[in-house]
DNA sequence: TGTACATCAGTGAACGCGCGTTCACTGATGTAC
DNA sequence: TGTACATCAGTGAACGCGCGTTCACTGATGTAC
């Protein structure tokens, strides 16, 4: 039942998407090879033609899914001009923070795979680490003016994308924790980060 | 090859204690009822005296692992007097976020835990979101003067307990998750949040 | 362009393994008298 | 207090199940001539 080369890579493709989207919703060990293939419209036998490893799977994944992530920082805050970017990321912010996307299938990496992360191979560390870097580079230029920076100036959007990132990262992933037990704390907790960052309090595109 | 009373209770307990450093350290699923039984110095089939099932245990493990957590933060912070408070404080801070704690096998359960915690059944998703209301109540004390507070006062102090909340766990997830691929990027990420907290960008006992 | 054959993506049964859980058994503890 | 017996924490083999992975097989694709 050979394919063509290019429905081949379609289905290899197919899978790293639907692979991207479960390990998001259940974590790596959530989620079986057969559940998977059989996911993306495939029988589990055939993974290893694609793939060596659930492992090496795991970690296409994590690069999908990350690049997807800066992708659209880039595009809807990153790349702005000027005079567009300060009010891009602020709603950037609120949607990340937002209830919509706390109850969404599938969340920011970081979020939703931190932990599985650090308890799997080097491979998939390293890919994180890697997603992790590119984040915070894109959330860099999402909250400083374009042009040349002092080096001191380069320093505070730095820390600022950081301190920004950790809050983000950490405020949804709390809000999630809670969610199912106690939907008004998961609420809380989302909209005080809001009006937190709103306020410039963690980092804003002026400082 | 029965026990006394007291043996037995004693035994109990040491399980749930290593299960409180075992699911910390590899997650819920990481951990085997017979890994853990052997760390506990017993054998696996005497499990099921104590515990229902395995779902039973990870309730208990999580109440424990987080009452450990909140009488720290009771203790070392939000009792003090006023005078020491806000040292203390800092100095909790600066703990939490230190290169020791996040290569510390046991860390915050608000770190090791959440992701799990999304992914399981009620009971634990209700202790996990106790644990966080805990938290959170005495992470308010511990940034608040003592006596009664004007009700503005006491929603920013909640508010600021919440943004440091975020941050915290943000920042030591994510210095945890890039740490064995990137150090330099892990030190940076706890360096800079030290000193945003420490420069009362995200709370302090002042407001 | 047409023909002959090797290649290889996909199929589904099967493998070994580790897991949560159950079981029959042991023998000291706890209790009834 | 002493005796007889039921209780139950602990043991280790066994269970069924789902997992990652392998396998023999299929047949259309890709290629060599």
């Amino acid at each position: 039942v050979r394919i063509t080369k290019e429905a081949a890579a379609g289905n290899r493709a197919r899978i790293v998407e639907t692979a991207g989207r479960l390990f998001n919703e259940k974590g790596f060990d959530g989620v079986g090879v057969a559940d998977l293939m059989s996911a993306a419209g495939l029988t589990h036998g055939g993974f290893y033609n694609h793939f060596g490893s659930k492992e090496v799977l795991e970690a296409a994944a994590c690069d999908l899914v990350f690049e997807k992530a800066v992708a659209a920082l880039v595009r809807n805050v990153a790349d702005k001009p000027d005079g567009e970017r300060e009010a891009a990321f602020a709603n950037y912010v609120a949607r990340y923070l937002s209830e919509k996307n706390r109850d969404a299938a599938v969340v920011c990496p970081m979020v939703a795979l931190s932990n599985d992360a650090v308890r799997q191979g080097p491979a998939i560390r390293q890919r994180f680490a890697e997603g992790v870097r590119g984040y915070l580079d894109a959330l860099g230029r999402a909250i400083r003016p374009s042009g040349r920076l002092a080096q001191r100036e380069q320093k505070r959007v730095r820390a600022q994308a950081i301190t920004a990132l950790a809050a983000l990262v950490g405020g949804l992933l709390l809000a999630r924790g809670v969610k199912e037990a106690d939907l008004a704390l998961s609420n809380e907790i989302l909209e005080t980060l809001r009006s937190q960052l709103k306020a410039g309090r963690l980092a804003s595109a002026r400082g």
